[in-house]
DNA sequence: CCGATTTAGCGTATGGGATACGCATAAAAG
DNA sequence: CTTTTATGCGTATCCCATACGCTAAATCGG
């Protein structure tokens, strides 16, 4: 048998209290002391199974991620884009994961399932072993942009409401001069930015739909090139 | 006349102060404390100029970028292809910059330079004013996405390098349940991890020019199914 | 059953950080 | 010279992460 006094908690559990403070307040009410509270023990006590703060954002940033959804029938094409959207929407559903000082390549369960699924829409594609990962990475590393900056104007947006309707066109009228920008300033005259409801999920989204569009298109232009 | 005492200091040189800290020693070190004592003032004394930390950062935010270099000859995929690149530069060069947590869309002017410079790669390409600025997001979170990868994981190496030499590779072939997840115990097998010199400059940079090539390569093909 | 050993829980203390508050001081106005 | 106003900044508060060492529980060898 192990000697000494039984654990009465575990990082696991540590993390699980984590995750719950970060989702019900941000990732900034992670505390040492606050996690304790809620776990209903002393602060120093998850010293013993965890050995810093920033290991504890490792862990949930580990687990953090749910499963990843089931692949739906079609091409690749089909496949590749509701992966995109499946992490789309997960990361939304826990805005604070990208929040996370991230420590290195991907090494947790589901991480690593995410990693699968998208390879397995790959699957039946004629392209290197190489050539699939750097898709994937492209792809991931495009979501996870759009996803940070989604999360980041929508919380600009609760933190001040009314200062992004339709004001950014004007201010941006205001501040770009035509003589030393005039590319910027034509694509401003055009109105493009003068978004006069919501910069929320409509006009992200289609941001998003279409940096998607433009990557798998791009994807398809080089399996094309390639047989 | 303004009554009252002469400022000694305002929001721009404290701000270059910070943006000399951040430089020196990283993010991290920039505390209104370690600013004002590189400026030779006492902590308190920011506050007059400054409203708040985050405000600070913000400031810091719009003056870190520099000037974007001016685009070679080419068409736009040459123009915008080294504009990719210009930006994944210049960000290298303050690794602090993607650190910083965003406040809302780009208004200092430098950014609108850069802006305006991959708005003029795309001049005489026949788009909509939407579509460019779609085409120019897109990009650009997929440009500072790579860039945020790289910072990361050259920063995890410095801090213990052999870790992710060619033990990546034998390490996922350990967690990794060839049953469970077929598709990417394929690739692993396929020795595509087993990087067995650096993660450094060369890998990544592969990876972010194969990115940015499928990326251009599906704006062509936009381009091409549009007209 | 008893002391030795090992390990978990945690109280206390230290050092840093952001920032509210108010005082003293400098500069212009009258 | 006095009043007004804005600046520089000392002090103090509150929140954090975390080192250290004590105490208590659990097992082991006798």
């Amino acid at each position: 048998m192990k000697r000494g006094r039984k654990p009465t908690i575990d990082a696991a559990d540590i993390t699980r209290a984590a995750i719950a403070v970060a989702d019900a307040e941000g990732l900034a009410a992670v505390s040492m002391a606050r996690v304790a509270q809620e776990m209903g023990n002393a602060t120093m006590a998850l010293y013993r199974h965890v050995k810093s703060k920033d290991e504890l954002l490792a862990l949930m940033w580990d687990s953090a991620m749910e499963e990843p959804p089931p692949l739906p029938d079609g091409d690749w094409r089909d496949k590749l884009g509701f992966w995109a959207k499946a992490v789309l929407a997960a990361i939304r559903r826990r805005p604070w994961f990208l929040q996370i000082p991230i420590s290195g390549p991907p090494s947790g369960p589901k991480n690593l399932a995410w990693l699968d699924s998208a390879l397995t829409a790959l699957e039946d594609v004629p392209l290197e072993p190489g050539e699939k990962i750097g898709v994937v990475m492209g792809l991931s590393t495009f979501v996870q942009g759009e996803a940070r900056l989604i999360g980041t104007l929508a919380q600009g947006f609760e933190a001040d409401p009314g200062r992004f309707n339709h004001q950014y066109g004007q201010r941006l009228r205001e501040i770009v001069d035509p003589g030393a920008m005039p590319a910027l300033a034509e694509i401003i005259e055009a109105g493009v930015f003068d978004l006069d409801d919501v910069v929320r999920a409509e006009d992200l989204g289609a941001d998003f739909d279409f940096g998607l569009h433009l990557f798998l298109e791009g994807v398809a232009a080089h399996i094309k090139g390639r047989s």
